[in-house]
DNA sequence: AACTAACCGAGACGGTACGTCGCGTCTTACG
DNA sequence: CGTAAGACGCGACGTACCGTCTCGGTTAGTT
């Protein structure tokens, strides 16, 4: 086993985990990620340093774990009953496409969700490590709402059967992380709806 | 005056100067862009810290100088004469596309590329400022080559002239960067086809 | 009541006290008092650091206790009956005080008490309130063995009744520490003797 | 050579070492040995903690260089002209010795070297490499001091030749040094002159 | 040909944060 | 309730780099 020392997870402090997260939030928000250190958050979270390495081998498994929280705990509090997992079906493929891809617009330009992720962003295409989590966690996720949409989509016969879902969906969302990314235009519900218009005119079923 | 203190450019020494995007790219693609110190960079390059701090205000700075440099000189010895500005117009929209999109991914998955342009992306999206010097030397020419492929092929009649441009050239560029930024999939040729492809369906001007 | 918490000392655990002592012997003797930490001596004796704390305020605290245990144990294997109190009085002076000094020096040599020994020093002269215990327990009895045959010497007209006892003791132990603790010159029976000798008789030439 | 990095003494700030003596010898007088931090050293003498590590491997060398340069300063500013290294000889041995060894007393009851003297035995006594230093820079000098007188004694006849002027000086010193270790009596102006007496004298009884 | 002003290598400096160690307290489960 | 175990807040450790700041020692371009 590579594990060199385990401690013991149930008698974990649950205030303290609290308290990390918060902290961690909160700075990478006011001050930026790089800023951010582990002592910072350790005297903000009034938890010695020890207490966050005994957790997590860094700064960035800190942050996304904090980042994983909020976006639970968000979840939560809006999809509450049916649970989030599930997309809207409503017979109309682009419609349900544009609501989505316009939630993630929203979520992209919302400052509260923007600094975190970038930084776990830019953490993850450097650690490919902490990249898998990452990707495992958070994105891929979104990427199942899209495809399984699409795959529905195929099944009723309003979508070329041809085209490998994981591909549509990347058609979607790849440009809209593009521009955010490398920050080369506006994110808007129009460009959202744009996206959506010439995506599927790949998608059309042939006559 | 903005400038507190301009160095004489013209005493530099281009032997310091070459010998730091070597120490440069070298510690980088040895031993990632986190473990690389511009202490490091002197030390290897045999060179005073000052002597990097006097031209360069970051890390990141060095390494996009460096690898800007590289990317030159590769131009410089492959291109040769007109350079990478001009793109292949066969009249064939698709082909030409295809040949183009291969040739982004062959440099995605040369390793010499890899390390160095995923610690810029991950620099440039944390740090505005440099991403913005990082769209504008590096992204921006190369999706110009799409752009401008895609209105000569409107304007000869082979593209839907309804459609932006910048659009259409993200719809290809978007997914691929996307797919290798998360390592959500393998880069082949297969792959950019693909995008073509479905990229196209969208483009294909109406009966 | 100047005890903010006594722990019932009738409920203690007699193997707990053992191994605490024979933990922080072994661990002073193997890497020295400065390396040896309370954590160390709990887990090599199996006990819980509470253990300890409960029932000594300090490391050193510890220590001296393990070493008066160790003190004791050793003398009551070796002295059995009337224990280390009593001192040999065959009537020659220079004799007598040769056989305990020499038992002193053979006791400076031992390294089994060498460390703890040097140890406790350090840490006494440092802390006024262990020394002051460490003085009561360990060095005042081993005094008050010489400065008592002095007196008995003086008694029986063998010795200078104006000089004190206290003074004559300290003519003898003191140099022999002074070398021990400095390390400026070896502890040989020898060395004791001539110290007997010079004490006794002086450092004035003869008529 | 053992040296791993040897930095450039030659370079030093003379500035850093003399804050960082002022800080230390400032700290241990104020809050004792065991409390001062090389932590708390740099920043009271406003210099990185690197610069304390760059010059000296552990507190207790800083320490006893402070000391030293202490010694150093106090013994030019009193001795100046003929040097501290020689001592007095009036001719009359007990009046010379008892004139040193009072000046002994005073400075081991000046609370100004206390402290430090008490640290620094401490530490050498348990460190054998700074202990070397320690009697070598500090302890030897003085006994050097009487070790000559005495043998000028010899020569001139007013001592007894055959005594080793080593354990004639430990004879001195010792008793003197053991008594302030322990605690175990008075430091006095008296006890020197008896000390002086009885070394000199011895015990044994006059005819 | 000497002067001089800049860059250059080297690296010491005041700092900040790192990740680790041990302190002494507190909590949990067991006997 | 004493105990083994060990998580906790805390403080200091010794190290790594940061970006600034002298130091000589080359190199130009004047004088």
């Amino acid at each position: 086993m590579p594990e060199t020392k385990a401690p013991d997870a149930s008698r974990r402090s649950e205030r303290s985990r609290r308290a990390i997260f918060d902290a961690a939030l909160a700075l990478v928000s006011e001050t930026g990620y790089a800023k951010t250190t582990v002592e910072g958050i350790a005297a903000r979270a009034g938890v010695g340093k020890q207490t966050i390495y005994r957790w997590w081998p860094s700064k960035a498994a800190v942050l996304l774990d904090a980042f994983l929280d909020l976006a639970a705990r968000t979840a939560e509090e809006a999809g509450a009953a049916q649970g989030q997992t599930e997309l809207p079906d409503t017979g109309d493929l682009a419609a349900d496409l544009r609501l989505v891809l316009r939630a993630t617009v929203d979520e992209l330009n919302n400052p509260r969700y923007d600094a975190p992720t970038r930084a776990l962003a830019a953490e993850g295409s450097t650690d490919p490590e902490l990249g898998a989590r990452l990707t495992a966690a958070l994105l891929e996720p979104q990427l199942q709402v899209f495809a399984r949409r699409i795959e529905a989509a195929q099944a009723a016969g309003q979508a070329d059967p041809a085209v490998d879902p994981r591909l549509a969906t990347e058609l979607l969302v790849g440009p809209l992380h593009h521009r955010w990314l490398h920050r080369t235009g506006p994110l808007t519900h129009a460009y959202a709806d744009a996206l959506v218009e010439h995506a599927l005119r790949g998608l059309t079923p042939r006559p």
